[in-house]
Order: C-alpha cells, then structure tokens, then sequence
DNA sequence: TTGCAATTGACACGCTGTCTCGATATGTTC
DNA sequence: GAACATATCGAGACAGCGTGTCAATTGCAA
C-alpha cells in the first residue's frame, strides 16, 4: 500500500499552515476507512456531524496539498482516492471497483510524439484505464 | 477536418432505423456550427425552440452512434464533440478552447506495460492532453 | 389517408457541488 | 490559562447539469 497516513497527513497540515481541526481529522480517519476510492457523497454520509460545504472544502484541500486526487470512474462520475503525492495514474476494475495506481515513462513518449504531430505543447493531462482485476478475472471462470 | 457532416449522419440516423425528425436536424445544425467542440447548455440555448430533454437525449443517441464523442475539459466540465468513429483522443488548448484529435499507437505499449505490472486486463481507457495551440503559444510571446 | 409507435416538450425532480454568513474553535500571545 | 484575531465550521439556500414523466405530436409505412 503506497496510502499516506492520517498522521503523516496531519503534520503536513500544520507544516503549512493549516489548522488541524476537529473535523479534518475526523474526515481523514473516515476516507482512510472507506479504502481504495470513495465518492464525495459516501463521505458525507459517513460522517453526519460534518457539514456537507466542510467535506468539499476538505476536499479540495487535501486534493491542493498533493494528498488526495481525481478519479474518473468508468460512468463519469468523479471519485477521490488518498495516494502518493507524484504524478501518477489509476487502474480501475469494473466489477469490483478495486483501483491500482501506476505510473508509465512510456506515456512521456505518447506526449511527445502527440506535441510534435500537432504543434500543441502538452502541459497535463488525464489517463485512467478501466479493466479487469486479478481476483475478478478469476471469479469469472 | 475530420468531422462529419450533417447529412451524412442524418443518413446514418435513418439507416439505422431512428426517425429523421426536425428538431434532430436542427440540432444536428446547431452542433456543427457551434464547431470543434461545445458543451450541452450551449446546444441547449442555442436551440430554444428544442426542449432541454431533447438535446440530452439526442446527445446521447449521437453519442451511441459514435457520430459525437464526450470530451472532459481542463476543469472537469464535460463537453461534446463531432468527431470521427474510430477511437481517439483530445488535445485541448487552455487558452483558446481549440482541440484536436489523434490516435496513439504507442499508448498500446503503455497498456501492455500496465497489464503486465498490474495484472489487469485493460478493456478501456480515457486519455485527455491540455496544453496549447501553436497560435496561442505564438501570441502569447 | 390512416394508424401507431417513436419522438417530443414542458416541467418537476434529483444529484452533486457551491455560496453565504453568523457561530465556533484553534493557535498564539501575554 | 485567559484573551484575541482569524481560520474554519455548519446550516441551509442556491446553482448547474442531467433525467424521468406523461400527454401531445409527428414521421413513416401500409
């Protein structure tokens, strides 16, 4: 498991500046419990005593401070997921939700070759695969 | 440009066995003029005689078809786009909105690279490049 | 022309996320 | 440890985008 720790996370908080409140905490235990990837709305709901405006904020806090980051699902819907602060992308099973992160060179090369077929510059840019697990595969047979 | 034209999809929607009515031709217009790429509220003002339900629903038909294709903007925003039938992706300029399609053979070598590392099987992906355009980047100077 | 299923439009609804603003809690200073 | 300045919070209204419903209309084939 590459997830950061609730405590690791805290500190950096306060290394930036950020107050460590009550409700921070709270939601960072609750998205750590929720594994792998959670959906805005699951947060919500799991926690009752935090106000829906804090959980976004939270949100996109940690999402600014390099802790927590996009996931497109399959659908479109937009999840969130803690993970290492490098650049990275998902693997996502469509049976069983479970997401892998990964990270290719490989895909630098696509860049390139991209920039040079149409002039553009590319400055960022957004990949996530949408497949099969390990474990699904195998149910499946 | 690689975009269809109108009357060839209308040919498409007919062979198919869907109804050529007339708000469908009208928003068939609509979309091509609105040009490289547009987001559904802008279809959806732009054609005020066509009701809000219809638009989504004809944007999805569209999209089923493989005449129209989703595209995910810098920001999240989901926008469309007239586009070819085979599979591609987007580059999109920051500045200017323009976008450009393109097919990657090596992004194939990334999926391998992922299978193998992960153990996934990979049935689909969503790839999206920003950056900009060789004119913005030209003016910008 | 007629008949009927496909399609439409109006509109209410639902979901996801944002904004506002008075109340509260935090970290700091003394 | 009390007081202060301010970051943060919660409640709830609101906004954007898309969907569901259903009676009315329309395209098209017979």
């Amino acid at each position: 498991m590459s997830q950061v720790s609730p405590d690791a996370i805290e500190r950096l908080l306060s290394r930036r500046g950020y107050r460590l409140t009550s409700p921070r905490r709270h939601l960072l235990e609750v998205m750590a419990a929720l594994g792998d990837h959670f959906v805005a709305e699951s947060v919500v709901t799991a926690t009752p005593e935090v106000g829906r405006a804090t959980v976004f904020r939270t949100l996109r806090l940690l999402q600014d401070l390099g802790v927590v980051c996009q996931v497109v699902l399959d659908d479109g819907t937009l999840a969130y997921r803690l993970a290492p602060e490098e650049h990275h992308h998902h693997v996502l099973c469509v049976d069983c939700g479970a997401a892998e992160d990964f990270s290719s060179p490989a895909l630098e090369s696509v860049l390139r070759e991209v920039e040079e077929s149409t002039g553009f510059t590319v400055e960022a840019h957004r990949l996530e695969l949408y497949g099969r697990c390990p474990a699904c595969r195998a149910s499946s047979n």
